[in-house]
RNA sequence: GGGGGGAUGCCCGAGUGGCCAAAGGGAGCGGGCUGUAAACCCGCCGGCAUUGCCUACGUUGGUUCGAAUCCAUCUCCCCCCA
């Protein structure tokens, strides 16, 4: 099968530069493309994770595939759906970013310098030279067009600054060197950079004369249209110290029912027919579709054991049993933090003892099943006989355990 | 460089001397209903404390018995002119 042809039964493809031609492309051989990640934190989440996603399929394909950490970008700030300028990174915290976005990436990907590599813009974008830059590269643009587009039209009515305004051109050239280095000639990302990638395929068209081809993915958001991978708590990391594998694995298993199809597709490598059996399954049999799910992204990202450690978890989480796999919380038993409010904010279950005291107030705290009403429960006694859990909610609980 | 406007809780946004821990909406959390889903209804939504105290309305000072509300200072942002 094609590698567009798959890539769009599966949902990847949002925009493109020409469908024929890049079927085109496929066909006549390996292809080298590529996708930019700006290591403006230390891990990449849910959401790079699709772009992850997207080469290792191109890649299994026999395409060759190009990972570009943007440390040369990234020290520009893309003003691309932002409303505001955003921080500066300082170099300290660029490198360890990049550090943490390269160890993640190359878990997915082949990086053997032949199927696929990783290289960082800082390479050649911190070489340019003002003057000669401008007159090559510069040249090129038309500041018309780009005050056209619909990425710096918000922020030409809430200001602008230079440094943003030159993004685009630098990620173009990005493409460009790409092109000349590896001779790359597919550029993907997520649809809010296709102005971007676009500036890029005319930037190498007009300094090569060789055309090249580029798409876009959809932006992914839940069928409540939130943002995919944003939860309150801010973005679902891939990194487990920032989202602990049991949230990750929570959150794959809790998806909407309308959203299940399209995630399988997206983000397993499960065949299309199977993705559609799963997503068929009647009323409450779907959530056999969110388990395959949760599990196949919880073994990729976090392995086989952290997978079933979580998804043994999951299940202790909602039957209300003790259970060894229930996160423990220890204290002393006689002690002041084996009172009720203590042991809810001191594990995390409570912001504070302020919000444990009205989750009592509010029925929503358990102890051994038991629902409690008085804020002011000492656990002390009931330790006596062996650990005591603790739940907020259905989704939420501990098992306290005596010091 | 000159002139004007603005900064409120997670976000948006009321509030122009006491009735303000601060309207309303969103998000979030809890309860009910369920399938660890959605929708819907109800409650909660700064901290500590068994109805009281503390911290908060960009910063730092000041006026006042009393300030988110008045004055000054600083910082940042926006708009208009150059």
């Amino acid at each position: 099968m094609n590698a567009f042809d798959l890539l769009r039964a599966r949902g990847f493809i949002q925009q493109d530069t020409g469908e024929e031609k890049l079927r085109a492309a496929f066909d006549a051989g390996p292809v080298v493309f590529y996708i930019g990640f700006d290591p403006t934190a230390d891990s990449l989440h849910a959401g790079h994770l699709l772009q992850v996603q997207l080469m290792a399929w191109l890649q299994q394909l026999g395409h060759v595939a190009i990972a570009v950490v943007g440390g040369g970008t990234a020290a520009i700030p893309d003003p691309t759906g932002k409303t505001e300028l955003r921080a500066f990174l300082d170099s300290r915290q660029l490198s360890d970013n990049t550090q943490g976005l390269r160890r993640q990436i190359e878990r997915f990907l082949v990086l053997d310098g032949e199927r696929g590599h990783l290289v960082d813009n800082a390479e050649w974008l911190m070489k340019l030279q003002y003057i000669p830059f401008l007159r090559d590269i510069g040249k090129h643009f038309s500041v018309n067009k780009m005050l056209t587009s619909e990425a710096y039209k918000i922020r030409l009515e809430r200001g602008l600054s230079f440094i943003e305004f030159n993004y685009q051109i630098l990620q173009a050239f990005d493409f460009l060197e790409l092109f000349r280095r590896y001779r790359c000639t597919l550029q993907c990302g997520g649809d809010d950079q296709w102005g971007n990638i676009l500036a890029g395929v005319d930037l190498v068209r007009r300094c090569e004369a060789t055309e090249v081809y580029a798409f876009t993915t959809p932006l992914i958001t839940t069928a409540t249209g939130a943002k995919m991978g944003k939860t309150a708590g801010g973005a679902v990391w891939l990194d487990p110290a920032r989202t602990s594998v049991f949230d990750w694995f929570q959150y794959w298993l809790n998806v909407d029912d309308r959203d299940v199809g399209r995630f399988l597709r997206l983000y397993t490598f499960l065949p299309l027919v199977e993705c559609q059996r799963l997503e068929a399954l009647p009323g409450a049999d779907i959530r056999e579709a969110k388990r395959v799910l949760a599990r196949e992204l919880t073994v990729r990202v976090h392995g086989a054991a952290a997978a079933a450690e979580a998804e043994r978890a999951a299940e202790a989480m909602v039957s209300g049993l003790a259970s060894a796999d229930l996160p423990t919380h220890a204290v002393d038993r006689n002690s002041d933090a084996a009172r009720l409010l203590v042991v809810l904010a001191e594990s995390g279950l409570a912001k504070s003892r302020s919000d444990a005291r009205r989750l009592v107030e509010g029925g929503g705290v358990t102890v051994d099943g038991t629902r409690v009403d008085d804020p002011d429960l000492h656990l002390g006694t009931a330790l006596a006989a062996g650990p005591v859990v603790v739940r907020v909610g259905r989704k939420r609980a501990v098992q306290v355990v005596v010091r």
